[in-house]
DNA sequence: CTGAAAGCGCTTACAG
DNA sequence: CTGAAAGCGCTTACAG
């Protein structure tokens, strides 16, 4: 292995110059400098990580934490973790993966290995356990997502209510009246603070009615079994319904092919527009899906990004939120049936938003 | 931070001896493991792993490599990548996420920082680059895939051979005589050396005479699109198919679309069986997918096993090709039309293969 | 069974 | 602008 000694003695300096030059941390003169790298490309030298990391005290190496156990990995998990892995290697970091708990514990078990400058924290409840581990720990993190406390926390996420208020908009504006909001499984407590089930609702909540729309809303689990069972009671239960808007990826597709088996016509008897996913995954049903596309690359990019200035001490970035955009498919059109009364005869009422 | 210094002088022992006893590396009597065990719990010590790292030259960072750019990071993928990050986690081990391009120079880049200890790939091409520059510079790999050439090398791979033969056999024993396999693009330079592709088929070809069934190869691009598309050249080609294999999942996912825009009925016109898909993938189509369920979960275990042997100096795992399984669906049946009488004479003509 | 000491390959005050 | 030296927190011959 070539060190930075082998290079300093070819070119007849310290080896704290070729720190210096290596990192720029301290003018060296241009003789120097040229002797030095032209010590360092005969050689074939190449900084030591894990040297420079002891010395330093910073390691260049950031993880993301997911909590495996308790979260589907899809696609747009996916997207996160690659766009993340991608934006961590331009800025010269590693991205390491830790599949860990919702817990915590073995979050503090890895952090006091000391082998990460700071963590990503995804799928991030509304109240949770992890944080609470990365203040004690005083370890630099960013969260894509939030937690419901977010004073002073570095964060990116979904702007759930621009996307819910852009979806409704566009279903409205083609002529719906009945738009059911399929979100999580309240019920169950990992997921009843899971904030894109939470805030999905809390907007649709919000907005429906400033459409005069009636609200309605059903629970579901994040699979598509589930995605396909919640279609028959949608049926059964709000017949008139002539579009669904779905926060799970998984759901969504299942309600497409639950439509299908129970003899809907898509989009012509009922439209489905899924608020959170990834184009590959809209691709996948026939027909294709109309969604809100995730924007998980741009927050992959973001949260790292954040957490990476935090740790070179440059401005913060701003926590950013940012909406999932339509992204046309062939499940999402003006609906052919008759329209319902109640919601005929409430044309017009849309409040004005300017 | 508490370190080894603090915990020796709590305990009265040398720092060697906390080093000796926390790396089982040499005996301590059991007066002495219990002071320093207790000084270490009074301080809540934890191992600094850049400073292990760098003492003892093995970092237990594995990176995996996989070509970002150049394939889909789909749900096969992702449980390669997930089940090898969790069977790093157990073994005390951390996986870094390297995107990097086919062609090895971004790795040569990265392993000169000397970060990991090893290193897996993914997406093996029959000729890869990659492998060059791994053993060039002496670092130890595992592949999930495989070489052409393999002596000596390291790997796990999906037991093509088997699998082919399986889904071939379950076909056949339904009663089709005319399975068409729909594989990769092979004048798409990148796959044309790509292992899944080039191997279902030679086996295809290999095991498809021994029933009795003539051989019957398309070429499909990796899309849902592509996959669409070839189920019209299918039709028109050869209508006489009642069975269709189809490597890719994400082609597999367009067949039946494809197949039901077409007028065709799953699975009573024809059954579809793809030859590598995760269930996950299966449950997305309308009626769900009978698949030979890809092994990732298990390679990507092993994978990582494979190589961590080799960086402890274990016995070598020996290579390992695991068969994709049969997970039962619904788009694959006895075929209900009338047999093609080529095929229907061959009948018995399958050879004994004990 | 235990310890003193060298060393892993860097970074970084400090001095000049 | 450059260098000598301490130090990052461990592991590991070597000696006893």
């Amino acid at each position: 292995m070539v060190t930075m000694r082998d290079v300093a003695d070819r070119a007849g300096v310290s080896i704290a110059t070729v720190s210096f030059l290596l990192n720029d941390t301290k003018p060296v003169t241009a003789a120097t400098r040229a002797r030095v790298e032209q010590a360092m490309a005969e050689l074939g030298y190449r900084r030591n990580a894990v040297a420079r990391a002891l010395a330093s005290r910073r390691t260049h190496i950031i993880a993301m934490a997911y909590p495996a156990l308790d979260h589907k990995f899809g696609f747009s998990a996916t997207e996160f973790l690659t766009s993340a892995a991608n934006a961590a290697r331009e800025r010269d970091y590693h991205l390491v993966l830790w599949p860990v708990g919702n817990d915590g514990t073995e979050l503090t078990e890895l952090l006091g290995q000391g082998l990460v400058d700071g963590v990503v924290l995804m799928e991030v409840q509304l109240d949770d356990p992890r944080v609470t581990v990365l203040q004690e720990l005083a370890t630099p993190f960013a969260m894509i997502g939030r937690t419901s406390a977010l004073e002073g926390l570095s964060h990116v996420d979904i702007d759930f209510d621009q996307t819910v208020e852009d979806a409704v908009a566009h279903l409205h504006g083609l002529g719906h009246r009945r738009i059911v909001l399929v979100s999580g499984n309240l019920t169950d407590p990992l997921f009843s603070t899971y904030g894109p089930y939470v805030r999905s609702e809390a907007a649709y909540r919000r907005i429906a009615p400033e459409y005069g729309l009636e609200t309605v809303v059903m629970e579901c689990s994040g699979s598509t079994q589930a995605g396909q069972e919640a279609m028959a009671r949608l049926i059964h239960n709000h017949p008139d319904t002539t579009a669904v808007m779905i926060v799970n990826e998984f759901a969504a597709l299942g309600s497409v092919a639950g439509l299908s088996r129970l003899g809907r016509r898509i989009p012509d008897d009922i439209s489905v527009l899924p608020l959170l996913m990834a184009p590959e995954m809209a691709a996948l049903t026939n027909p294709e899906l109309t969604i809100m596309r995730t924007p998980g690359p741009e927050l992959g990019q973001l949260g790292t990004e954040a957490l990476i200035r935090q740790l070179e001490g440059a401005d913060p970035l701003p926590p950013q939120l940012v909406p999932a955009k339509l992204y046309p498919g062939a499940t999402v059109a003006a609906p052919t049936g008759p329209q319902p009364k109640a919601a005929a005869g409430r044309r017009g009422a849309r409040k004005s938003r300017s």
